[in-house]
DNA sequence: ATATTTGTTCGTTGATTAACGAACAAATAT
DNA sequence: ATATTTGTTCGTTAATCAACGAACAAATAT
């Protein structure tokens, strides 16, 4: 009978993993873990979407803690968060037996 | 001005992150990939959700394709989908550099 | 025959997500 | 001073998600 809830790293990453989880934000993902950063307006003129549905994903992505942005004005440099993607990575290679 | 969409081996992960990004459908697929197959049953009695809560939790990973449910009759014996598992393995290893 | 066990499905509710365009803010360029 | 560039925020809409309890289905046990 005694419960027991998911732990805080399943909690961790089931975190990162929903940010993880839309085609958009993968493709924004795999393109800053290659290069080392990129300005939205690049994607935005990648993407086949419009530039507010875009930063709402990169908003998503920034809380999730997996990206951050750096103001370069009037642009935005992106980049990944490396110490949490480093993490994101551990968990991921523990959770996957990897 | 060329739109490119996400490749479809960014949206096969965006589909198994987002099967992994909720925390009791990480539990679940921690503990199979652990142990070799489990009841639901353990899991409702383990877990503080309802029965048919946990139920849909395992629809969902059962229609992404990371589990599967084999019936003993009254009971449905789970298991890891393991050629799915095997995919999805080596996608995030190759996504995160692993 | 009936009750029990085991899960799924259905219906409901409230919250969150995804997408868009319009409006706005801030810096830069004219 | 004003226009342009670059992104975010807001408001809206439709869809999906998460949780619950009740009803149902199927097999087993009494």
């Amino acid at each position: 009978m005694s419960k027991v809830s998911p732990t805080e790293r399943q909690k961790k990453i089931a975190r990162y993993a929903k940010a993880m989880g839309h085609p958009t934000r993968m493709y924004v993902l795999e393109l800053l873990s290659k290069q080392s950063c990129c300005y939205s307006g690049d994607l935005t003129e990648e993407l086949p979407i419009v530039k507010s549905t875009l930063s709402q994903h990169l908003k998503e992505l920034k809380n999730a803690g997996l990206i951050q942005g750096e103001i370069e004005a009037p642009k935005i440099k992106y980049c990944i968060n490396k110490e949490n993607w480093k993490e994101a990575q551990s968990l991921f290679k523990e959770f996957l037996k990897l």
